[in-house]
DNA sequence: ATTAAACCTGACTAAACCAGTATACTTAAT
DNA sequence: ATTAAGTATACTGGTTTAGTCAGGTTTAAT
């Protein structure tokens, strides 16, 4: 079992590729394919998801490319899972539609429950963690591994 | 997206039925699937799982049925988790197999990393709920529902 | 000894989802 | 007009999900 899936792992890290590219020039779906290794076809449709959600901008044609919309600081990995899926609640809520029976909550509400709340604390760790915060995560470790004291 | 399948929440709700039952008599399987409205034979399944995993106990033939393996409260949704799985880790290690490329960790090195950080949030509030902390909260919610100050 | 109630095993399946491919089309710069 | 780029949608092979089903083994009660 592993949290995301390939799409969503292909989607943050183009988003990231944008956001460490200077800006103003537009970026070619196929260059983000081959420096992050993701099969171009599929890229596209992942682009086409994140412009559907607006987080990117693309200008068509020759030269063309794409762009972030927005600072990399103002997108959220929990916007790019909306993206890519598609909806604009990143879990299926249960709670609201089935509030607990009254007199007798079944088990079943109970795990529910519990669910929601594991749901949550990943809900709040994506909403808060931006596409800047794993960019400069990126730089601090490129900083820390090629300066090596004592050699 | 939930979290949970249909699968793993039938075995968290079997495991709590069977933890909710006065202990000693065992539990017939068409029991907890009528009580929690599970499809019989795929219980069967579960239960199967669940005791490979060591967390109930069968006794077998007519009159027989199961019993969690420990007190409630030494089993953790995690170690239901694992059983349903069929594994031993709840998540697929990433970081400890490729250890970030020196030099330069690639954008998907900083994402798995990142995804990482979260199976571990999951894990360890998965490892610290215990059976016994859900039935406990079933117990005060039917408490808390029952008592209408009031009515 | 027989029987019925239970668990055990493994094969099977329809539907959905995943991870891409493929194809045809639109748009814009030269 | 040509070409380089994004857009849209369909398709596909493989896997997973959510079960079902049939048959076998064990045990307790009669």
């Amino acid at each position: 079992m592993s949290f995301f899936n390939s799409k969503l792992r292909y989607a943050i890290c183009a988003a990231i590729d944008l956001a460490m590219q200077p800006s103003h020039d537009a970026c070619q779906s196929r260059e983000i394919a081959v420096r992050q290794g993701i099969p171009g076809p599929y890229l596209d449709q992942i682009l086409a998801a994140l412009k559907g959600a607006g987080l990117i901008r693309s200008v068509r044609g020759a030269g063309g490319g794409y762009n972030l919309a927005r600072p990399a600081d103002k997108i959220t990995i929990a916007d790019i899972v909306r993206a890519v899926l598609r909806t604009d609640r990143l879990f299926s809520s249960f709670s609201e539609e089935e509030p607990p029976d009254l007199n007798a909550p079944g088990v079943t509400w109970i795990v529910r429950d519990f669910e929601e709340q594991i749901e949550g604390l990943i809900s709040s760790r994506l909403a808060s963690t931006t596409v800047a915060d794993l960019v400069n995560r990126k730089v601090e470790l490129d900083d820390s591994l090629s300066y090596m004291p004592g050699i």
